[in-house]
This record gives structure tokens, C-alpha cells and sequence, in this order.
DNA sequence: CCTTAATCCTGGAAGC
DNA sequence: TGCTTCCAGGATTAAG
């Protein structure tokens, strides 16, 4: 499932292959997927690619462009991969035939919005499940303003205090607090059981008990465990993948996340499975205790 | 405040 | 083999 680490694989491939391109045509496929403004100017054609960026698990890309009266607008589209989205890179077809070039635009199932850019390559956006979107807006501030406002802190950027005053004000276990991006931006599932069982902290923990010492456990865990997750390109359960179609390696290197049952990498007790506000949790009973500071 | 459940949706896996 | 059923989950909403 999409989480921070592999939205920000996501954001650094199309900051390298996308920015400074030129989008000279978009294709909706599915109208319902898009929010807003649902025009081919809101979705950026005739625009160059200026910036790619991210707020937890959404994802922007601004561009400029120049109208008949010499006037700028710099549209902004945020999209957000849901459960099940994925963006595609194709790269162009170099031959001189035009006829053929134009033919070859076949669409993969679940295919939602294609934009064809300047040098014949196309940017597919993919959601079998229809659980993310694209949002249209005139400029980043707005997006900022209407949509990024209502998120937490980046968890990537997330400050001590920042997260002792979140997990303060909210007397929930640990894990669906983790979980609410209203407190903190980018985790989901994966990271949250993986995080909490790197701190030793139980899923059930409350939230508001934990004092400044687990929090700064939280802190300690949390950034490495996300940089090493987006060296790795993501953890691939099922969708995931590059704008290449290449799988993240990460799911490798999980501890807990879709280990129920099988022995604990610290202590050879099988890990347990239990279900938190309707998630699926695992953790090790023995190495992640309530703590009682 | 909190929780649970339902909702959206599809594909893969498990079960018969 | 082929059908049905269940399950996964991010976010939102409603109900208890």
C-alpha cells in the first residue's frame, strides 16, 4: 500500500524524468477520478513541469504556463495513490513514422488519466480499486491551503515536540493514532506496526501515557526506518512499483508486517496477530511491552 | 471523547 | 476445475 516511503520513491523518479518537461496533451479516461477543475488546463497540458512535491502520502505536481496575454498560471494537480494507485513512465517511441507513434497508445487496464509530454513519453496514473484521486487546483498555496492543511507534520520532518503535543491531546492506543494523519502524515499499516515494534512499544499502548523518553524512542526509530524503506524503493505487497514498473525491495526487510505467526527476529516467540480499531496488527508479545513511563 | 461498522473497489487467495 | 466467499486496506462517514 502506497505509505511515505514509496510516494517519495515515486516523488524522486518523476522529479528526475518529469521536471522541466512540457505536457502537451492529457487524456481522462475516467472523469470520477478526478476533483475539481476537471479541464485539460487544470490537469497541466501546456504546461512545463516546475516541481514534484509531497505531504505524507500525497503527492503534487506544479506547473507553469503562459497564456495569449503573456500572463502566468501555475496549475497544480495532487494526487494520492489510495490503496491500490501506481504511476507509470512509458518512454517515447523515437520512430519517424507519426502514424505509428500515435497508434502505439494503448492503455493498461484501470487506467484512469495518461499526459503525453514533449518528447513522446506518457505518465499513465493507475487505481484498480478507485480508492485515490487527482485534485485539481490553481496553484500549490491553494492545494496547501484547501487539502494539505487538514495533515499532521510530514512523519519524515516530524519534530519531538511536534509529536509529543499530538499523541498528547488523544487518549487512543498508539497504533490507529499513528495511523490518523490529522496527527502525524505518511504512515499507514506497514510502517506503524514495523516502527512500534523497532521502539518496543505494545499497539495498544495510550497514546497520551507515553512520556517524553518513548517519545523520543518514536523520533530515534521513525527516520531511519522511513530513509531505509525509500533506499530500498518501497515495500511491495502487491501494486506498488517504480514509475518503471520495478518492485520495492523493502517488504524484505520487514520484522513484523506480514509475519503473523512466525518466530520473532529477537526472540524466536512467534509474533501475534491481533485486530486494533479494524486493523490488522502484529507484534511481539514478549518485546513490546506497555511501557510504564 | 472514544469505538465499531459500513462504504467505496478489485483481484488474489482460500475453501468447497 | 470452477464456483463462491473472504480479505486486504486509506479515508470518510454514520451510528452506538
Amino acid at each position: 500500500m502506497p505509505e511515505l516511503p514509496e510516494v517519495d520513491t515515486l516523488r524522486r523518479s518523476l522529479r528526475r524524468k518529469l521536471v522541466g518537461r512540457h505536457i502537451t496533451t492529457v487524456i481522462v479516461r475516467r472523469r470520477d477520478v478526478v476533483h475539481g477543475c476537471v479541464t485539460p488546463t487544470a490537469l497541466l497540458r501546456g504546461c512545463h513541469v516546475t516541481r514534484i512535491d509531497r505531504h505524507g502520502k500525497q503527492l503534487a505536481i506544479c506547473g507553469s504556463a503562459q497564456d495569449g496575454s503573456k500572463r502566468f498560471s501555475n496549475p497544480c494537480i495532487c494526487i494520492h495513490l489510495g490503496m491500490s494507485g501506481s504511476m507509470r513512465l512509458t518512454p517515447g517511441d523515437r520512430s519517424p513514422d507519426k502514424a505509428s507513434r500515435i497508434r502505439r497508445l494503448t492503455f493498461a487496464p484501470h487506467t484512469h488519466v495518461v499526459w503525453r509530454l514533449d518528447d513522446g513519453s506518457t505518465l499513465a496514473y493507475h487505481d484498480p480499486r478507485r480508492f485515490g484521486g487527482v485534485w485539481t487546483f490553481p496553484n500549490i498555496a491553494t492545494l496547501r491551503k484547501q487539502r494539505w492543511h487538514r495533515l499532521g507534520p510530514d512523519a519524515l520532518r516530524v519534530t519531538p515536540t511536534q509529536l509529543h503535543h499530538a499523541l498528547g491531546r488523544t487518549s487512543r492506543p498508539i497504533k490507529p493514532a499513528l495511523l490518523d494523519q490529522t496527527l502525524v502524515a505518511g504512515l499507514g499499516n506497514i510502517y506503524v506496526d514495523e516502527l512500534l515494534f523497532a521502539c518496543g512499544i505494545h499497539p495498544l499502548t495510550i497514546s497520551c501515557s507515553l512520556g517524553v523518553n518513548n517519545i523520543q524512542l518514536l523520533i530515534d526509530h521513525l527516520r531511519p526506518l522511513l530513509r531505509r524503506a525509500i533506499r530500498n524503493g518501497g515495500s511491495t505487497l502487491r501494486d506498488h512499483a517504480d514509475v518503471n514498473g520495478q518492485a520495492g525491495r523493502f517488504q524484505q526487510q520487514h520484522q513484523v508486517y506480514g509475519h503473523a505467526g512466525q518466530p520473532c527476529q529477537a526472540c524466536d516467540r512467534p509474533l501475534r496477530s491481533i485486530i486494533v480499531s479494524g486493523r490488522t496488527t502484529v507484534y511481539c508479545e514478549s518485546c513490546q511491552q506497555t511501557p510504564s513511563d
